[in-house]
DNA sequence: CTATAATCGGACACAAATGTCTTGAGGAGT
DNA sequence: ACTCCTCAAGACATTTGTGTCCGATTATAG
């Protein structure tokens, strides 16, 4: 429901990248290992994470990737919006590709305040928040216990 | 965003079938022709919801597709149950398998209300209604103008 | 300069979703 | 009985999502 694990994954990675020391590089193989997720396809991941600006990537010896600067606040949707395209919510519930107030599939307008508060609330999460949040001990980003964490 | 082709053609073809009188078999053809949808996939679709008991299907002459008897109240949420799946709103937004109330990801208290809201309009929304609400005339079913109904 | 450690980038592999085609079975009209 | 018309069912093709692999590239350490 909702996502790709696409998303999914790069989003475990952002909010864990989020959560190390800024400026410290974090290796691939270190966060697919903490998510327990394939280190290659997240590879193609954060590559293309790294394309539209989001992380930056350092080769060689203390390499790896971190958040570029100021991305902290970056939210979910505008993460989302790199991996699942840009309009991945302006699509009609049905499928419809012309779905407006105007040309209305049966559901538009039951579906649209909810799609507001779907969209609402993925604006107002930001990388840095979830990231506390998983400081504190309280929530996990992977089916591993937290208390893997290093 | 949340649904498969799969479902949408699903749901479309229910809420058609349910604006047509009832007990007269619909021809697939028809309704993959109205709907503007791949008629093969369609009738695969279709078979499916037969043979879980949503439609019954009449072969032959004068054959076709039409609502099991009673079931024109069947809601949007047991009609996407059977095409996507019996808990295809169990899951965690992130993936976790395992994302509970004592095992949550960061997301999953805010999420949580915002599922709740989905599958509260989804248990509320009946093909009947549905139906009704295309047969106003103010609603259409696929990108094709409504006015090309027979 | 060389060896090593890491990402980059493209090719490849596999699986699932989507879509097409063909053949067979069954019912209605003549 | 014969002929249409319809769904049933499985094989096949295409596309997309997911996942793997390897050589090339870049940076650091000695």
């Amino acid at each position: 429901m909702v996502l790709s694990r696409t998303s999914q994954y790069a989003i475990q990675a952002l909010i864990y990248i989020a959560t190390q020391p800024a400026g410290e590089p974090v290796l691939n193989r270190d966060i697919a290992e903490r998510l327990n997720v394939p280190s290659a396809y997240l590879a193609k991941i954060l590559q293309n994470l790294c394309k539209q600006g989001l992380l930056d990537s350092f080769r060689g010896r203390l390499g790896g990737f971190c958040l570029r600067e100021g991305m902290h606040k970056t939210s979910l949707m505008q993460a989302l919006a790199l991996t699942e395209g840009p309009d991945f919510t302006k699509s009609c519930i049905l499928g419809l590709k012309d779905c407006s107030d105007e040309t209305a599939c049966p559901m538009h307008f039951k579906w649209l305040p909810v799609k507001k508060k779907i969209i609402a609330l993925l604006e107002d999460m930001t990388l840095e928040d979830l990231a506390k949040a998983v400081q504190t001990g309280k929530y996990r980003l992977s089916d591993l216990p937290s208390g893997v964490m290093a």
